[in-house]
DNA sequence: ATCCCGAGGG
DNA sequence: CCCTCTGGAT
């Protein structure tokens, strides 16, 4: 079992984080709330520019949910059927146009409660709408940030929304607007799932994972 | 705990 | 070939 980084630790790390890139933005491509929301959606289990590639020729024709709606659940899977989990992500992105359209005026909603009702919106997806989007103080912890929590001492957490809260508590205040990203995008590249490249590593004189040596 | 499910990396 | 990818619903 690794030891949690300290407080003094995780700063020095998130100091690091900023000072390599200030400004970190994601790499899911949208173009409004609705297309930010669908392109979260769509990447469960599928890899961001596979899920970039899709949305280059679906939302200049679908962004939004009338237009989705209009495109229809055949269509839209023409365009969706490279990704991951097509079937089930086709019906709840029309499934979930309907609804804003019925009950949410065609908006996307700032309420993780609202957000969360939607079909094919869990919790994650919920927070990364309102952090990018509405901008309030939502963790999403996704595959990387699970990951680089736990291996590194970051954010340990049995389970994500442990890992969310250790994330909240732990990550100081200045930092946590910028949080997400940093950390996924440090998961992404650099603190791989299965050889992490812990030589090009910023913070291998912080981390905690036993096998640095690989 | 299981299913969904294609593409890319190693 | 096997593992992984910004999960969610049952």
């Amino acid at each position: 079992m690794l030891r949690p980084m300290t407080y003094q630790e995780i700063d020095e790390a998130f100091r690091r984080f900023r000072a390599a890139e200030p400004e970190p933005k994601g790499e899911l491509h949208h173009l409004n709330a609705f297309t930010l929301l669908v392109a979260v959606a769509l990447s469960a289990q599928a890899t961001d520019k596979g899920v970039n590639r899709a949305t280059a020729a679906l939302f200049p024709i679908a962004d939004t949910p009338e237009k989705m709606l209009a495109l229809g659940e055949e269509g839209l899977i023409e365009h969706i059927r490279t990704i991951g989990l097509y079937r089930n992500k086709a019906k709840n992105v029309i499934r979930l146009s309907r609804i804003l359209i019925d009950e949410f005026g065609g908006e996307v909603p700032s309420s993780r409660e609202a957000l969360q009702s939607l079909p094919g919106v869990g919790r994650k997806t919920a927070n990364v709408v309102l952090n990018m989007w509405w901008g309030l103080p939502a963790q999403a912890v996704d595959t990387h940030i699970f990951r680089l929590g736990n291996r590194s001492g970051l954010a340990p957490g049995k389970d994500v929304v442990a890992v969310e809260r250790a994330v909240e508590d732990r990550v100081p205040a200045e930092y946590q607007r910028h949080a997400h990203h940093w950390m996924i995008l440090h998961g992404r590249y650099i603190c791989t799932a299965r050889r992490p490249r812990c030589a090009d590593c910023l913070i291998s004189d912080l981390c905690q994972f036993e096998e640095k040596t690989i």
